[in-house]
DNA sequence: ACCAATCTGGTAGTGACTACCGCTCCGGTA
DNA sequence: TACCGGAGCGGTAGTCACTACCAGATTGGT
């Protein structure tokens, strides 16, 4: 069999996800994460509730999926060894960033960044979404740790790259919450390089910040 | 009513905790933590199930519940502010990591200490676990800014604080997943202090690990 | 036209968690 | 010493997330 087994398959299944997903966080946002059960968003996407679960294997997920993660470690890996460790994943955090808002930066946000900021909302908001969401920063900084280490496994060699990785997802991490308690307003790679600025100093940063 | 209602009161309480936390911890690492459920930790324990659920309000509580974040802000509140940020809460960290473990650092690991591994081991292991430990960092996160900041409402003002504390947390949750993988040989204060290194630069930690 | 794989839906069940209600025992008071 | 208020403990019934196990429908390749 082909691996592209079949392009009219794929194409109605990545359809419903989206149904689903798109209904998921509107009724999240209205009546609130915890207050909404599967079986509506399930109605609310005119599937059953099983098919909402062979899509997504938990609710969280609904808000959560997200493939992103492969993105800033595949741009970490293509990336010169020869600099600081912390400006070499922070710069990817920022490029990565700037792809995935690449839309009007302030006044006119495409529907993609509001979709993402309302994601962004309800994983703050909510605990559940929350720790899962900090969760998944955590397995992207072992991608990290993979991308840039190329092949030791020794732990007493990963541990210094694991700790660098892991306080830049957590800048990262403080400048999404910013981003969403801004609306959007201001540019997300901004704020990236200010809070890696705010962590490890100014001169961390290959491009300074522009504000 | 006084505030120290009774004594004995809170001293039975106190003790049917530490037994209900220490048999689901036992439990759990002996058949996993999925694999068990509330009723069996309930019977090990000699309590009725809702006995459980009136001293941890869910299941990861069983494993999470602990006080020591208070400690940490604590001693950053009273940590001299004329220092950077990242100097100051990184040495409230190693001390508070040193507080916590001050039996004997290798060799001769106390109960206690092997207790705090146990949960450890299991917070790491465990995906759900894992995300509400880190969750907990966030919260400790905000304590933290609270700690430094002193009055500072404004976002645009607590932002690099914000940032800082994240990162530095950061550097202490890969130091304790070292210390859980090492199965706590290494001094957990020395792991810190080598990953906030690893992170910041050497010179940011007031006294250099000596290692 | 046929077959295999996939998508979808239904049923029944487990387990975490939550009201709501009584019982018992401790701690201070008349 | 007898008594009363409150706190700890247990039971019942229910909701909801999630998981097998099974059956029908649709699509792609032969």
């Amino acid at each position: 069999m082909p691996d592209q087994h079949s392009t009219l398959r794929a194409q109605r299944r990545a359809d419903t996800q989206r149904t689903i997903q798109a209904h998921a966080v509107r009724l999240f946002t209205e009546r609130g994460y915890d207050a909404t059960t599967v079986t509506d968003v399930a109605e609310a996407a005119g599937v059953s509730p099983m098919t909402v679960y062979r899509h997504f294997p938990t609710k969280e997920d609904l808000v959560l999926a997200d493939r992103n993660g492969r993105l800033v470690a595949e741009r970490i890996a293509a990336s010169s060894a020869a600099q600081p460790l912390v400006r070499r994943i922070g710069t990817a955090l920022i490029d990565s960033a700037a792809t995935l808002t690449d839309g009007g930066p302030g006044s006119d946000p495409t529907a993609n960044e509001r979709f993402l900021l309302a994601r962004l909302r309800l994983m703050i908001s909510t605990p559940a979404l929350r720790a899962r969401h900090l969760d998944n920063h955590y397995a992207l900084q072992q991608a990290i740790v993979d991308a840039v280490g190329g092949d030791t496994t020794d732990p007493d060699a990963v541990f210094p790259t694991r700790a660098a990785a892991g306080a830049c997802l957590a800048a990262l991490h403080t400048a999404l919450v910013r981003w969403a308690e801004d609306d959007g307003r201001t540019a997300l790679p901004d704020l990236i390089a200010k809070a890696l600025a705010a962590a490890f100093g100014d001169d961390i940063t290959g491009t300074r910040p522009n504000t």
